[in-house]
DNA sequence: ATAAATGTTAAGAA
DNA sequence: CTTCTTAACATTTA
């Protein structure tokens, strides 16, 4: 559920609740569900992999971390919802999902051009961000929510093979080129992504990600849990190329 | 059935 | 004061 394409599928499917004035709340989350009762949601966006309904004087947060689920206008027979807001034009039930009021305006918390799924979204900054750190791994840079967010592991594995980095090259050690293309395989991607989960045909155009075989050489994928987050990594040690600066460890 | 997974955060350790 | 490690959270699938 949780990589940014899925959010703004979530953005779209609740679009019609856009202007509803919430008359019914429950759910079992801690947060003070009534001070939404009778709130305006006043616009649903997102950034990255965070949903944002917005109100009139506040914000809700919604992250779904790793099992989070959410049902539009019908509610789960097995499960009780996080949160449920209903109203006159219906009804979004939030189900394990990390729950946050943002007092903020959406717009002086949030810089839209770090979110890979936006149209303000700012190739540029982020050339420029990992041009700063040299030293980061490209499996790593990948998952960074302020250089690329809403790219997640599925995301990181299959940018990495298209491009042809291995995951443990260090940013500083990337031909520009491979470093360009980095950042624009993951707004393509991603979009790639959005696309075919929308069809319901995003696993089977998996090239490395949960595979065995690479698909251009026919040789044994790699799989390791790799980089400062631990994550798992597909990859080909034959097509993609470790670009290190010296001494980097490497597998 | 036990583990692992599209993820983040907080707390404690180094 | 960082930076790193670990645990916690919670659900579905292999």
């Amino acid at each position: 559920m949780p990589e940014g394409p899925s959010i703004v599928i979530l953005r779209e499917e609740a679009a019609h609740l856009t202007g509803m004035r919430i008359a019914d709340v429950s759910g079992n989350t801690r947060l003070d569900k009534a001070r939404l009762k009778g709130q305006t949601m006043v616009a649903l966006r997102s950034w990255g992999k965070h949903f944002l309904i917005e109100f009139r004087s506040f914000s809700l947060r919604v992250h779904f971390l790793l099992f989070g689920s959410y049902r539009i206008d019908e509610r789960r027979a097995d499960a009780v919802p996080r949160l449920s807001l209903g109203g006159a034009r219906g009804e979004l039930n939030l189900y394990a999902c990390s729950l946050r009021f943002i007092e903020e305006p959406l717009d002086t918390v949030y810089d839209w051009r770090t979110d890979v799924m936006s149209d303000h979204w700012s190739p540029a900054r982020a050339r420029k961000k990992l041009i700063e750190r040299p030293q980061l791994l490209a499996c790593d840079a990948l998952l960074d929510q302020d250089v690329f967010a809403g790219v997640g592991n599925i995301i990181k594995n299959e940018v990495l093979f298209r491009i042809r980095v291995h995951p443990l090259s260090t940013l500083g050690a990337l031909p520009t080129a491979q470093r360009n293309a980095l950042v624009r395989e993951a707004r393509k991607y991603a979009f790639e992504f959005l696309a075919w989960k929308k069809a319901y045909v995003l696993k089977k155009h998996w090239l490395v990600h949960t595979r065995r075989i690479c698909p251009r050489c026919d040789v044994p994928l790699h799989k390791g849990k790799l980089g400062r987050t631990r994550r798992r990594s597909f990859y080909c040690t034959q097509c993609q190329v470790l670009y290190a600066d010296n001494d980097t460890a490497v597998r």
